[in-house]
RNA sequence: GGGCGGUUAGCUCAGCUGGUCAGAGCGCCUGCCUUACAAGCAGGAGGUCGCAGGUUCGAGCCCUGCACUGCCCACCA
């Protein structure tokens, strides 16, 4: 039994004040009141943890949805709350269609940031890692994590994420790191897996090689240095050479320039003196010099840069390693010895100047990389370090991880993908990286992270990778070993959490429960700034591991079934209001938690949803959130409105049997106008609801459940209702309780509709709705209204008409300057046959304060008349027209007509047009040309009738 | 050096396959404390859809060029 509204019957634990006497709902919504209890009840009460099903179980394919693990390290900050405010519209409005639903919620270890943070901690204290200990370290970061690590997941909650909590994750939780080492230990007996001296980017900060994903480059106004190198044997003669980096000539093993370069041609052969160090050095022909660049003759420090690296590969010449990890000069660079980078810079052009070596300096631009964690500039560094080769085949004629990757995306016959990206141009983008793809690099020289399964022998310097810690050298049997010191790239395993949260690896072999029901996951969504990072990564290792793991049934995995994801959703960014992007360093980041105190979690959420419109970046703008505040506010009082007459019908013995709503409302054929419309509204307003998030519209979805809710539903639905609420006691109490119950119908439905994006204001309401004695633990739970398009279309086109006739009459008022209480009659003039109006008098009297109806065949002339092409309209009224005012109106009405009509004629008046047009759309045209002809001749004589 | 977006009402943005698409919210103006809601109700004003061409019977919507703006990728020293 519906009964009026009792807070004291939703109770937790956690509030028992609730339980307290009966209370009236307040007149203004303040979601403080309620959001921390229902977050609890959500959490608590285990709601949408879902029990892997049995396979062959039957049930209805899962929509699985993978997290995109923050970093430990990691608050909420405004991003986050839009991606989990999409993932969780989703994710909710999948639940309530009725499929198994599974979010699965997780931290990621991130290895460089926490470190960072970690050490930054030890900084302030007087210590430091490496006075710390590597274990020592390596502990202080558990407790660090333990201590600080969940304040996203309290957030999470708090924002009314529906994730399954059971699944929760971290990605160095024991059997996952047992997953990293097997897919390591894998990829390396595949061969996939190499260890190499390499010129890789390594941060002199952070003292760690990081991959080329991890370096941003940023333009920067610098200089080109022109050095002269003697060419021994010919006195006074020299090569210049032009560099941006002159420090690096201390590690110069070569100068290269390109072998049809005239200019150059006497001095192949020769050899150099480099300055500064004395050494000699050759002068070597590559192609890869361009000649039109600089002088044409380039230096060449295998140790300090990638293309030089190259060349000397090529010419197999030594590398000279003139930094050490800290970007200061070692010993290799003399005199420079000790000094930074950039002193060492300044110092070497001081003295090639004094030396008369320095030729001519120009500006240059040219991007300079930095670290993306720390912003320290890069430095190109030779040192050995582990990679994945991407591009590589296990065996003769098989796939290679990228190759995977590329069929993932690639369309068949019929333009089925096995992977989709939304928006789809992301696709492009992904398929131009993969194409491009260089090995990956994933060795970091960190402590925090998953260290790699590998041991060095000290005596036959082979190396033992195993599943197992090894005891002795797999090679020659000694027990001089020693583990790699190398930890894995925080993506190495955060790119194999889609296989990994469901178990991978399989100990028979065969899919695991999870990895049956769950895998491929349905979507992901996600920012375009991990795409290469993770996203890419997640296709690649995921394609490459499952397709060794058969389907349940035995047979092998077509490619539809090893990608991570059907989907990827990619979102967009959230700006400030002035566009900027938000960041610590300009101050203008908005903290979710702050807003969401303010306004409330829903109020935020809507604005998030109703900005999400894909592919476009959202400026968040507080005075949105402001409205959608009193959206809130709107549904709150609208719920009041409702109980309050549940309450007053009680009274007046009549009641709504609860088994009645949890329906989309219907009305009868004869039932009066406004609730077949109501109804007819309803339906269609899901039927678009569903459609847009099929689609990843949320901003369609969450603005046709607005103006549904708010003009449909309050400002004409609520309005009439009024009127068939009639408690009195002559009353006809059949009727009303028809109208209350259709109204309950309608209200719990809207309820259902906004959940996804109001989950708590929603939860609360209808619990209240229920009294305290829902269906289902929650509205979460229940299902997702459908709806139909087109369910009475009759009720819906005479409904407009007779807003239609309200709308003109309150105008009409207006120009009257009618005050608002008074009640006066109107005159209509019908021009087509069966106007909904003399059945509906009612309702035009209460919503256009209407004393009296006349129906004329002419309206007097001299009045102001509103004119549609189905009737005209007058208000009987006899004060002064505002005369100037109404010509006013009138004459811009009907340059507005008049200009219409020009561009209507035009067109029917165009042999073209009419042979090539569709028929609906010429058949438009004439009927508007009508109606235009009319509405003018009707205008014009109202203006000449004002004088 | 490549590639990709954006430019629509004062502000923030919608506008899906070219034919009621010129819209919403906020702001603004004018009335209303009409007992669900002043975080409200009612009625308004406001845009030659960045510029210039083109395709088409018809273009914010397609093409070309330009301007401004943002982003991503890139081993020319």
């Amino acid at each position: 039994m519906v009964k009026s509204y009792m807070p004291q019957s939703i109770h937790t634990d956690s509030e028992p004040e609730m339980m307290a006497g009966r209370r009236e709902l307040p007149k203004a919504y303040d979601p403080a009141a309620i959001e921390d209890r229902w977050a609890q009840y959500w959490v608590g009460g285990r709601l949408f943890d879902v029990v892997t099903p049995a396979p062959g179980s039957g049930q209805a394919p899962a929509f699985t949805v993978l997290l995109p693990p923050p970093n430990v390290t990691g608050n909420l900050h405004m991003g986050h709350m839009f991606e989990h405010t999409e993932t969780d519209i989703l994710v909710r409005w999948r639940r309530m269609l009725g499929q198994p639903t599974v979010w699965v919620p997780g931290t990621d270890h991130a290895g460089i940031a926490t470190q960072m943070l970690v050490e930054r901690q030890l900084t302030s204290e007087g210590t430091s890692r490496q006075e710390l200990g590597r274990e020592a370290f390596v502990q202080r970061v558990w407790e660090w994590r333990e201590h600080y690590g969940g304040a996203i997941l309290a957030s999470m909650k708090r924002i009314g994420d529906t994730v399954d909590w059971s699944r929760e994750y971290f990605t160095m939780d024991e059997n996952l790191s047992h997953a990293v080492r097997e897919a390591f230990v894998r990829l390396y007996e595949q061969g996939l897996i190499y260890r190499g001296a390499y010129i890789v980017n390594w941060c002199p900060r952070c003292q760690t090689a990081i991959s080329d994903l991890e370096v941003a480059h940023e333009e920067q106004q610098g200089k080109l240095w022109e050095i002269r190198y003697p060419v021994i044997g010919s006195e006074n003669e020299f090569l210049t050479v032009a560099t941006t980096r002159p420090e690096t000539m201390l590690g110069d093993t070569a100068v290269a320039v390109n072998p049809l370069d005239e200019r150059y041609r006497h001095l192949h052969g020769k050899r150099l003196r480099l300055p500064l160090v004395g050494r000699e050095i050759p002068i070597v022909l590559d192609e890869w010099v361009k000649s039109d660049f600089g002088t044409g003759a380039v230096k060449v420090t295998p140790a300090h840069d990638p293309n030089d690296f190259a060349i000397a590969q090529r010419h197999h010449l030594p590398a000279v390693a003139v930094m050490d990890e800290t970007a200061h000069m070692n010993a290799e660079a003399g005199q420079y010895h000790g000094l930074d980078r950039y002193e060492a810079r300044k110092r070497v052009l001081e003295d090639l100047e004094a030396q008369g070596l320095l030729g001519a300096v120009r500006d240059h631009v040219n991007a300079i990389g930095k670290c993306d964690r720390c912003k320290t500039v890069v430095e190109p560094r030779l040192s050995t370090q582990w990679f994945v080769a991407v591009n590589k085949a296990a065996r003769e004629g098989g796939p290679t991880m990228a190759s995977l990757a590329i069929a993932a995306v690639v369309p068949d016959a019929t333009g089925h993908k096995p992977l989709r990206f939304t928006p789809e141009n992301n696709e492009k983008i992904y398929l131009e990286w993969m194409n491009n793809i260089y090995d990956w690099c994933i060795s970091r020289q960190l402590w925090w992270g998953h260290r790699i399964p590998a041991w060095h022998c000290g005596e036959c310097h082979k190396m033992t990778v195993a599943r197992q810690d090894p005891t002795e050298c797999a090679h020659c049997h000694s027990k001089d070993i020693r583990q790699e010191t190398d930890v894995l790239d925080t993506w190495f395993s955060s790119g194999l959490l889609p296989v990994t949260v469901f178990g991978w690896p399989p100990a028979d072999g065969k899919p695991t429960a999870d990895l049956t029901a769950f895998y491929p996951t349905s979507l992901l969504v996600t920012g375009f700034d991990i795409l290469f990072f993770w996203v890419a990564r997640m296709i690649m290792l995921g394609c490459w591991f499952m397709q060794d793991i058969p389907l349940p049934d035995g047979t092998s995995r077509p490619l539809d079934e090893i990608v991570p994801f059907r989907e990827v959703y990619i979102h967009a960014l959230v700006r400030d209001a002035d566009r900027q992007k938000m960041s610590k360093t300009k101050g203008n980041v908005i903290d979710p938690v702050e807003i969401v105190k303010r306004y409330g979690t829903d109020a935020v959420r809507f604005t998030l949803a109703s900005m999400a419109s894909p592919g476009t970046d959202i400026a968040f703008n507080e005075a949105r959130t402001e409205g959608y505040r009193a959206f809130a506010n709107k549904i709150w009082n609208a719920a009041r409105f409702i109980f309050m007459n549940v309450e007053r019908a009680r009274e007046a013995g009549i009641e709504v049997d609860a088994a009645d709503l949890g329906a989309m409302p219907t009305a009868a054929d004869d039932a009066p106008l406004e609730m077949r419309w109501i109804a007819a509204r309803t339906n269609s307003v899901a039927a678009e609801i569903n459609a847009a998030l099929g689609e990843y519209r949320f901003h369609e979805a969450a603005n046709l459940v607005y103006q549904f809710f708010w003009g449909d539903f309050c400002d004409w639905y609520l309005e009439i209702v009024k009127l068939r609420l009639d408690f009195s006691e002559g009353a006809n109490k059949a009727a009303t309780r028809t109208a209350l119950t259709l109204l309950l119908q309608t209200f719990e439905s809207a309820l259902r509709l906004l959940s996804p994006f109001m989950p708590f204001l929603t939860e609360e309401l209808w619990h209240a709705l229920y009294d305290g004695n829902p269906p289902a633990k929650s509205i979460a739970l229940t299902r997702y209204p459908q709806g139909a398009a087109h369910s009475d279309d009759a009720a819906e086109s005479d409904f407009a008409l007779l807003q239609e006739l309200i709308v003109s009459v309150r105008a009409l008022r207006k120009d009257l300057g009618v005050e608002e209480k008074a009640a006066v009659p109107i005159r209509i003039k019908p021009l087509t046959p069966a106007l909904p109006f003399t059945q509906n008098l009612e309702i035009i009297q209460r919503l256009a304060r209407v004393s009296g109806v006349d129906t004329v065949d002419s309206l007097p002339d001299g009045k102001p008349v509103r004119a549609t092409p189905q009737f005209d309209v007058q208000v009987a009224y006899e004060k002064q027209v505002d005369v100037a005012a109404e010509r006013d109106r009138l004459t811009k009405e009907l340059a507005r007509y008049e200009k219409e009509q020009a561009n209507n004629n035009r067109q029917l008046s165009d042999e073209t047009f009419l042979g090539k047009a569709p028929a609906v759309v010429v058949e438009g045209r004439r009927r508007r040309a009508a109606e235009l002809t009319m509405l003018i001749e009707k205008t014009q004589k109202a203006l000449e009738d004002l004088r």
